[in-house]
DNA sequence: CTGAAAGCGCTAACAT
DNA sequence: ATGTTAGCGCTTTCAG
């Protein structure tokens, strides 16, 4: 019952089965054919010492771990969470387990310490959540001696990488704004993480150059929607803008949320455009018109191109999930 | 560079440092002196060699691992991710490193799957998050022989469990709405994952009770805010709700949504309140009454119970989180 | 087909 | 203080 009895091992199965260790292990690993009488006894033995192969003999076995782990700076956020959600869904059926750490903040410190951690294990690959300022942090310091793959962000290096179309998305729902008669488009973006622009605001970018209209100046945002909300506020005051399009759908919900408490109406007065396709963004009242993105098939495919690079098979490094804009009621045509 | 070199062993530092393999463990654990100039010469070949201890050699002779795993259901939904965070922070000082499981359904196959998983691995410790019905079967098929803490849900088992309050949330929440003057709380319900009523349920059924209003009949949602705009809907008809209680947040701005379809204005015609008080619910308009919870904090504490159960630490085996009313805006008296 | 022997990288026990 | 010997549980030669 509570008797902490020490698990039983390969010794043990062999000992009751009448057999060598090694023939246990034929039969659990089916390396080589063991007789059926012999098979049976082992099976048999395996089932009645509720025996568990242990992973760590394997593992020092083998010179190699079922283990991978996953860089993120924040799992609460939706987009982290449906990624990482992904991964392990992939990981599982290949038989990898998946273990968290998360990057507390972007300091040398915390990076540093997060990647060590991670190294520390007996893994047999990474995959860093390039979201942000973080994730492309701990991308420079991990060594490149251990296999890694990147989920999103600017594809700027030559890790094996799983992005989404973002600036195609960051187009389309420019373009549509513009289709429906504003002026202008204003950007609140997402935080950037790079030398660069991120994708979704030079999209925005190309599809106002492309209309020949000069591209106002990006309204930066943190990924805390109340940043959002102060924003939205400011913006309330400028009867110039009427079509906001924001980096994501949280710091839309904010914008929407502070230019409400400026005084305007949305979507009358101003609409607004979020992106990622957040689950409450249907719910929101207007409904959030947004880009869509699958994060659940990106962390799947991010997997599958650390698999692939674990197994050194030879495949495209890189993947690209279409996005998609979602048209709902929070953007209509300027008040004219 | 890319020459796929296999790591340093501790042969080769005590090579290279020119002592035997024990001492070079013994400068690593610190588990006897060494000389200084021995410990020296030893640091020096570490760091030439770029030496890292092999973690599963270590574990093998240990007989233990480092690494626990989190039972989960579904990673996407706030609270979960949340109660993740919280369990990933206090295992990160302990040294632990987090697994991640995802429970596909609560099909007895996908839960037994997920559990042999789980126990294949050399784990310390297994978390369960027993906010689901997937939780609760994934905790029957768990053998007494590993260390198991729970995050919420009934204690109902003899398991290390961090709870939150959320009886008196519920009974706060329903108190509160009583007070504004409604005749009565409806209440939309989370997913019963029990033989018993969850007590975000039984505390509004107390809240009724001891004002002596008879507890309406509790309308069941499923996880899927979908499911509360369709009930919204179906409550917007009966002019006898005025006021409602909704299991959580997602679940409440569904129900907002519906009624609002439905033809009721919120907070006017109607009054909700949610639970959990998730990152949104500020946002929101009108903005979510609501308990809020502090998932980060209810992971943490699940951890350290599994911790002290781990190093058999004997330690009280529960723990309970306080809840809190957040009064906002969707909650008033009921129409004259 | 199967057992004996070796070895994965490390720590613990035992000598010295 | 330090080297030698064992041994963790398993898989992989290597004989037979």
């Amino acid at each position: 019952m509570a008797t902490p009895t020490k698990p039983a091992s390969i010794m043990d199965v062999a000992r009751l089965a009448g057999v060598s260790v090694p023939t246990v292990s034929r039969v659990l690993t089916g390396a080589a054919r063991v007789a059926p009488d012999k098979v049976e006894r082992v099976n048999e033995a395996i089932e009645q010492l509720h025996y568990r192969p242990n992973e760590v003999a394997r593992a020092l076995v083998s010179g190699s771990s079922n283990m991978i782990v996953v860089l993120a700076s924040n799992t609460t956020y939706y987009g982290y969470a449906a990624t990482i959600q992904g991964i392990e869904e992939a990981a599982r059926v290949a038989g990898m387990m998946v273990v968290i750490t998360v990057i507390q903040s972007s300091d040398k410190a915390h990076v540093s310490s997060a990647v060590q951690s991670a190294l520390r294990q007996p893994i047999s690959g990474i995959i860093v959540l390039k979201f942000d300022v973080a994730g492309v942090a701990a991308l420079a310091q991990i060594p490149n001696t251990v296999p890694v793959a990147v989920a999103s962000g600017i594809v700027e290096d030559d890790y094996p990488q799983a992005v989404m179309d973002e600036f195609a998305g960051g187009e389309a729902a420019t373009r549509y704004l513009l289709s429906l008669g504003h002026a202008t488009v204003h950007h609140v973006s997402i935080p950037q993480s790079g030398a660069t622009e991120d994708l979704r605001t030079l999209g925005w970018r190309k599809a106002l150059t492309d209309a020949g209209i000069p591209a106002p100046p990006v309204i930066p945002s943190s990924w805390d929607p109340q940043t959002g909300v102060r924003i939205g506020r400011e913006l309330a005051a400028r009867s110039d803008v009427t079509a906001i399009f924001c980096g994501n759908d949280e710091i839309a919900m904010g914008v929407m949320n502070g230019a409400r408490s400026g005084g305007r109406h949305i979507p009358t007065d101003l609409s607004v455009v979020g992106f990622d396709d957040h689950p409450l963004s249907s719910l929101w009242s207007p409904a959030l018109t947004t880009v869509r993105q699958d994060f659940v098939a990106l962390g799947r495919n991010t997997f599958e191109l650390l698999w692939n690079s674990i197994r050194k098979i030879p495949a495209p490094s890189h993947t690209s999930e279409a996005t998609q804009l979602i048209i709902r009621e929070s953007s209509v045509p300027p008040p004219s």
